[in-house]
DNA sequence: GTATAATTCAAACGAACGTTTGAGTCAACA
DNA sequence: TGTTGACTCAAACGTTCGTTTGAATTATAC
């Protein structure tokens, strides 16, 4: 290839702007002309915006899920080693971790989680369906897993609160340092490594709260 | 007025197809259409399609937000005539039953909630700073009363866990009856009314979670 | 009943959009 | 060296967008 990198550097401007702006605010002309190359450059290489978006949310969230899968996988298998249930905090972290591993690993996986955050959002969107369909597996062996670890919970229950978590999960996924929902300086600074235990500690409280 | 319900109408379908499809991919003829009045009664009677979306945020926002005001007042004004902190179960209620009762009360209200699950993930979009700006009040009141009722917990992490309890309600308002974030048929239907309870037991275990 | 203001309407504006076209460029290989 | 295939590019396509314009219509007040 000649400019071996056109792909990546339009995957680069089109993760960064449809987080930021969204995917109908964002134009092509826009992610080419910050990309450096030629507008149809886009439809040479991908076919289509929404195929373009599509491999925007492939390229990340393959490995996400692929690692995720691992963690469960792990834990799983040291249950039934030891004779025990799945402990129900390593089963979130297997949600958690890896999402938040992922955020630390530069600014482009931080465009792409909130640009999950805004696919969530958006109840037909164009992304929707394409994300949905990459995660339910992960998603159904999650709920199954919890529900092990979590035997005395009615399975209403689990699912609401399993619901409320994802909700937290996401929105403080697609915050940035300071939160832009909250007035400024409520949010003190804080390592992301510790975010995770603090998030941890708060859903697996909710979780396990008396029903 | 000889049509005195066309700014209504208009509000309804912008209501709508905001929270449906999102801001730019909602086209004033789209909206004036489905609401069988002209094109340009939207310039007409609210100036631009942006101070469009500013008047349906309005219309749902304040009252809501009075409504909220009001619960947090009361339950202050008990706590002080009792002698005693705010009990962080009222204050959370504060913000979360008013939010429940609103999308109890029809189409409207409901889609209502979908826009602002919307803006709150978009993070810098159009209806951003609209929204922020008449939520930005009651939130300063929400924390200050929370750190009274919770005066063990340190500022950093009732900040945080205040920002997972926003995370938890705004995902679980957007959704409908049946979420679709989740694989059909993982959320059983269920009463809105215990949907308030199953929310502040799971919201209120994690803000008293051991630190 | 007539003047005045409020509202509706059809038509058109310029701008921006995603996409298509066809010629041009360049590297690799026979 | 000549040819093939991958890639880039400028120009233009038809469509849709939010908004403006100015005339027609309707309600209100004198």
């Amino acid at each position: 290839m000649s400019q071996p990198d056109t792909k990546v550097k339009i995957l680069d401007v089109a993760e960064k702007l449809f987080a930021a702006d969204g995917f109908h605010a964002t134009s092509l002309r826009a992610i080419t002309s910050n990309a450096g190359v030629n507008l149809v450059a886009v439809n040479y290489h991908f076919g289509s915006k929404e195929e373009l978006l599509e491999a925007v949310i492939e390229r990340r969230l393959t490995p996400l899920n692929r690692r995720r899968a691992e963690m469960l996988d792990a834990e799983l298998a040291a249950a039934e080693a030891e004779g025990r249930r799945p402990d129900p905090r390593q089963v979130l972290r297997a949600l958690v971790e890896p999402t938040i591993e992922l955020r630390e690993q530069g600014e482009g996986p931080e465009h792409f989680i909130t640009l999950v955050g805004r696919i969530l959002a958006d109840p037909r969107g164009v992304g929707r369906d394409i994300f949905l369909r990459r995660m339910e597996p992960f998603i159904l062996r999650l709920f199954e897993t919890m529900h092990q670890a979590l035997p005395h919970l009615s399975f209403s229950t689990l699912s609401w609160r399993m619901h409320f978590a994802v909700g937290s999960l996401s929105h403080v996924m697609r915050c940035h340092d300071r939160c832009q929902d909250l007035p400024p300086g409520i949010l003190p600074g804080m390592k992301m490594v510790r975010l995770a235990d603090l998030l941890l500690d708060y859903t697996l409280a909710g979780m396990e709260a008396p029903e």
